[in-house]
RNA sequence: CGGGGCGUAGCGCAGCCUGGUAGCGCACCUGCCUUGGGCGCAGGGGGUCGGGCGUUCGAAUCGCCCCGCCCCGACCA
């Protein structure tokens, strides 16, 4: 059965237009004329349909595909889930790494709880999914399923904190959260998603701080050694900041159509949580004081922003440091007396690199190449007769697509040196891309020139860097071009002080403007 | 939540206007043959036509209601 709720490349052609008529005759690469009814769908180009292209990658690279019965809930499958267990995986141990310590709260938080940090529930009430039924009757109070755990982190913090020596209490969940959206698109906003949310108390104000910059780094790090996305970090302004905190910060990446994307959040969360939950420690003059509260997080939002930052037209591209499969050694062999001597020794070559051989049977080569280079998978490695005959294997990269036959004998030092060079590539192409796509304004009507007509179909978005004040008056005139202020860099890469493009008052320096996920 | 589009086999679609009990390609299964970028041939399995109600001798097809998904806008990691 068809079945309620399919996104299908038929749909999405749909909607931009083309009412399915022959756009895939037009202007397909040519090798798809042919292969138009494969089992594995064509892609949309980039340049036709940026957002049909993102849901293409992530059907085709087979990482999730939309949960139909439950309305904006995805199924992340193997492929996707075991990116995210990387990203975890490199995470959790920097965590760890700074004293950190996993613990698990409750997915249940009693409504009143939100109620009691009045900024809080007023930001997050629109989106909450609350119980009201369990066990056949009606709850007293009613349970909101958490949209995040400040509120009854806040609670056993109280609890558990008396005196300075408690402090500073460094811990991390790994969860899930729903926060109930009104339009949903698969890793970058779904009603529910899996994260890790790090709370801190701290006895003072500035270790607080500390905290925060501390892990945003650490985002920083992730996003740019691990998954070669390069990042902006800074200061979001009181109208974007996190509902409840007194400061956030973010790492803001750029996709490949030039819209941002917030790939990450830290917030200093000052004593307003400590005070609506009464977290009180006696210091070391023996004075009773609220403590000062951190939190930070970061989501699979990330997968997100890894497949808008590299993939291309083909399909997934992983950097080698994310990818849970690094290469894989397809075996080519045409008669029955070739294929005992290509698979001894595509096993034997591949167990020395700790590549996948892919020896499935009544698969043509060709089929294979496809399938990986969909999956993303960093290098495809070929080995037939003619190798075997000249002692070589046929490396292929899946970012540049160059074909290179190598030695058998040094396959290994190879290989590794192609990951290694292709971890860089991307992060440098990333970083250009970012680079290209940057310009200064030093007037509204700049602005408003620049990003009027910033969207993908119309040459790609920008960040546009202006002099401009933290004021939520000044924030709202960006809606007029359907922008926000990302956020106002920590680091100066420009030309320092400068008078604001609204206001006229001076400001430190430029922050970023642009249209955003 | 407003505007637009769509829902027929796992996927992509035809059939609907002009009602007569469902078809094509790919995928899947079996066998042979092939394998350096999506091989070929032969045979085969698979569908309560998104759901409900109605009109009719008869509904995928006509009418009403509902549901879901995609796209565009307002809110958001």
């Amino acid at each position: 059965m068809r079945g309620p709720g399919k996104w299908t490349p038929r749909q999405t052609r749909q909607a931009w237009g083309g009412g399915g008529l022959s756009h895939s005759g037009l202007c397909m690469p040519h090798w798809r004329l042919h292969t138009e009814l494969m089992a594995e769908s064509p892609i949309t180009a980039r340049s036709q349909d940026f957002a049909a292209w993102y849901q293409d990658v992530v059907l085709q690279g087979d990482m999730a595909e939309p949960a139909e019965i439950v309305k904006g809930c995805m199924v992340i499958k193997a492929n996707g889930y075991a990116v995210w267990e990387v990203l975890q995986r490199e995470l959790d141990q920097r965590f760890k790494a700074t004293n950190h310590q996993n613990l698990y709260f409750p997915l249940l938080i009693p409504e009143s709880f939100l109620k009691k940090e009045a900024e809080h529930v007023e930001g997050f009430s629109p989106e909450l999914a609350v119980v009201t039924v369990a066990g056949g009757k009606t709850l007293e109070e009613p349970y909101v399923i958490r949209p995040t755990s400040e509120t009854i982190i806040g609670h056993f913090f109280a609890k558990w904190i008396q005196s300075w020596r408690d402090l500073p209490l460094l811990c991390n969940q790994w969860a899930n959260v729903v926060r109930w959206e009104l339009r949903t698109r698969m890793f970058l906003r779904t009603t529910e998603f899996l994260w890790q949310e790090g709370h801190t108390a701290h006895s003072t104000h500035e270790e607080a701080v500390e905290e925060s910059l501390r892990m945003l780094d650490v985002y920083a790090e992730v996003s740019e050694d691990v998954m070669a996305m390069p990042v902006i970090k800074g200061v979001k302004t009181r109208a974007e900041k996190f509902a409840g905190a007194l400061r956030s910060y973010s790492i803001e990446a750029m996709m490949q159509n030039g819209l941002a994307l917030q790939a990450g959040t830290s917030h200093d969360l000052g004593q307003n949580f400590g005070k609506a939950f009464d977290v009180k420690f006696q210091n070391k003059e023996g004075q009773l004081d609220y403590v000062w509260q951190t939190s930070w997080g970061v989501s699979t939002r990330l997968i997100g922003g890894l497949i808008m930052t590299h993939s291309d037209d083909k399909g997934l591209v992983l950097p080698p440091k994310l990818a849970p499969v690094k290469s894989v050694l397809v075996p080519i062999y045409r008669k029955e007396e070739e294929k005992g001597p290509v698979l001894e020794a595509a096993h034997r070559i591949a167990k020395e690199v700790g590549a996948k051989v892919d020896d499935r049977e009544g698969q043509s080569p060709g089929a294979k190449f496809f399938h990986w280079e969909r999956r993303g998978v960093p290098v495809v490695l070929e080995l037939g007769p003619r190798d075997l005959a000249s002692g070589k294997i046929v490396l292929k990269r899946r970012d540049t697509g160059t074909k290179e036959p190598v030695d058998q004998t040094a396959i290994a030092g190879k290989l590794a040196e192609a990951l290694a060079d292709m971890q860089t590539g991307l992060f440098t192409r990333a970083k250009e891309r970012m680079k290209a796509n940057t310009v200064l304004a030093n007037s509204i009507g700049e602005v408003e020139e620049i990003l009027k007509n910033a969207t993908a179909e119309k040459g790609g978005g920008k960040f546009v860097m202006a002099h401009i004040k933290d004021d939520p008056a000044v924030d709202a005139r960006m809606k007029e071009f359907k922008a926000t202020i990302r956020n106002i860099p920590l680091v100066d890469e420009f030309d320092g002080p400068g008078k604001c493009i609204v206001t006229g008052e001076t400001v430190p320096h430029r922050a970023v403007i642009a249209k955003s996920y």
